[in-house]
RNA sequence: GGCGCCAUCGUCUAAUGGUUAGGACGCUACCCUUUCAAGGUGGAGAUAGGAGUUCAAUCCUCCUUGGUGCUACCA
């Protein structure tokens, strides 16, 4: 069997995570087993359409490598791809149901349902449309007609109970009682989702119906029209919710949500799929690796993998495959040219560069900012953000911060300090202007250590402390190097405890 | 309210009718080190509760609880 799915999204907006990853897995779905996936426009709603929703749907399904091979922009063999230019196909489709006694007009007003709805539940009845209009002779409909009333037309569901089976869920039950005459046209003359939707995935040959789980309760209608239509159902997959921290249904208030946003903060395209690819499936088999690229999920992706619960969309774990993959990308590149590397720092950097770095030129500021973000080389790759602050001191001359300086940690201490400076000081002092090099000040300030009888990190940290007054920063031989002697002896000097 | 879905460390998850319930993120201790980071070795940390089936239940069944989705002329 040719496998086919598809992502069906409505031009509300961008794409929200959710979506992505629900596009996702019927994209690995599809090409895991050789199919095609498809994208439909479902915008048969024309008061949430949006102006140029489609655009950024598709630029950002794009961007994450969810190509898809039918679509409203390159067709394909069931174009039109837009439910909007569809509509004939569905008035078609919804007259076949009313000749086989599927479907029904009702004429009933807004305001009639309305207060139907608060008679029920005042009686803590179940709001259900109670298919007046159902009981209404063909006279009267006719007259109806005549009178040119607005109506709409309503599935009539069949009686009895309807198992499911789900490729995520297995059987389902359902109670037709429970389940309302959906609306199928509206009275503007557009389908519903409802409709639409079975129309169109029969039409297209969809075989796998991989959707988010709020559609797991209309299902049934769906199953309902297939029978009605006599056509095969596809196989559903009911994908669980992606979830705010707090275990509610991932929501704008609490974050980001829409892929654009990733995009635009850095985030690596790989990181994103992976990330979202294992909220929610795992290879399975007691697999313990953790990254993926597109080809090894496409290779190792089934069904079975994926999971009934919801799970919560975690920025921690994002940032980590964002890392992973940078790494991996910039090591790729720099394992085959190490000639790049400085290359390719610098350009993760530069957007993120104070614009008094940016045109440096070719002379020694330049070299310095070079070799400043080489040797936090990790850093950058972590997170290239902060990298004003890796390099800023060389410019700038920090304050004392002694949050900084003394550390529990380092077993650091304003004692410590004391006795350290006017030994670094004058250990420094003593290297001629000539044999100034970082070799020589490693050597220097061994030497300091030794004579005090301190540990490394001891000398080490608090000197670099105060002359970068950063947390994080390259390494103190390079700074001090770097900084030249006379910067360096002033701005120890400078320092008051 | 009705109907449906879900339930393993804080988070993402693995596993099996018999395991010291494994890994990753995060947190943390120590080691290493040219500080920090990275790396290495450890640590804390979970089967929601109650019944039942069974020699044995995290796993199967039921109930409870909690969470969540749907209940539109929205998708």
């Amino acid at each position: 069997m040719n496998i086919r799915t598809r992502f069906a999204p409505s031009p509300t907006g961008y794409l929200h995570v959710g979506g992505a990853r629900t596009a996702l897995y019927a994209y690995l779905f599809a090409k895991k087993n050789g199919g095609q996936f498809l994208l439909r426009i479902e915008d048969t709603d024309q008061k949430r359409f949006v102006e140029g929703a489609t655009e950024s749907l598709m630029k950002s399904l794009k961007w994450l490598g969810l190509e898809w091979d039918e679509g409203p922009d390159i067709n394909g063999p069931h174009a039109p791809y837009t439910q909007s230019s569809r509509t004939e196909k569905y008035l078609k489709a919804v007259n076949e149901l009313m000749e086989k006694d599927a479907a029904y007009k009702c004429f009933c007003t807004q305001e009639e349902l309305d207060e139907m709805r608060k008679r029920q539940e005042a009686r803590h009845e179940a709001p259900m449309y109670d298919r007046r209009c159902l009981k209404l002779s063909k006279e009267e409909i006719e007259n109806k007609i005549a009178s040119q009333l607005p109506h709409v037309i309503r599935q009539k569901i069949p009686e009895g109970m309807l198992v499911i089976d789900d490729m995520i869920r297995g059987k389902v039950r359902f109670d037709s009682k429970t389940i309302d005459d959906q609306v199928l046209i509206k009275s503007d003359g557009f389908p519903t989702y409802h409709l639409a939707n079975v129309v169109d995935d029969h039409d297209m040959e969809i075989t796998h119906v991989i959707r988010g789980e709020e559609w797991l309760p209309s299902t049934p209608k769906h199953i309902w029209l297939y029978e009605a239509f006599g056509w095969t159902p596809p196989q559903y997959a009911h994908l669980s919710l992606l979830l705010n921290a707090d275990k509610t249904k991932l929501s704008k208030r609490q974050g980001d949500v829409a892929v654009e946003e990733y995009i635009q903060k850095g985030y690596l395209q790989e990181a994103i799929i992976n990330f979202i690819a294992f909220l929610g499936w795992h290879p399975g088999k007691g697999s313990e690796q953790e990254i993926y690229s597109m080809n090894e999920l496409i290779e190792t992706f089934s069904l079975e993998g994926v999971h009934k619960s919801g799970a919560i969309f975690n920025l921690e774990k994002l940032d980590w495959y964002n890392w992973q993959w940078r790494r991996r990308k910039f090591l790729e590149v720099v394992e085959k040219d190490p000639s790049q590397r400085t290359t390719l720092l610098l350009k993760e950097c530069e957007p993120y560069l104070d614009s008094q770095f940016k045109n440096l030129g070719n002379g020694n500021a330049k070299q310095l900012l070079a070799r400043a973000i080489e040797t936090v080389e990790e850093k950058i790759l972590q997170d290239p953000k902060p990298v004003n602050q890796y390099i800023g001191f060389y410019f700038t001359p920090p304050e004392f911060k002694p949050e900084v300086v003394y550390s529990e940690k380092m077993k650091v201490d304003s004692e410590i300090v004391k006795t350290l400076l006017p030994a670094a000081i004058a250990a420094l002092s003593e290297i001629s202007q000539e044999n100034w090099s970082e070799e020589q000040v490693k050597l220097s300030l061994v030497g300091v250590v030794a004579a005090l009888g301190l540990k490394n990190g001891q000398v080490f940290w608090p000197l670099r402390a105060i002359l970068t007054g950063e947390q994080f920063s390259p390494g103190v031989f390079e700074v001090i190097w770097a900084l030249g002697k006379e910067e360096t002896l002033t701005r120890l000097k400078n320092v008051k405890i």
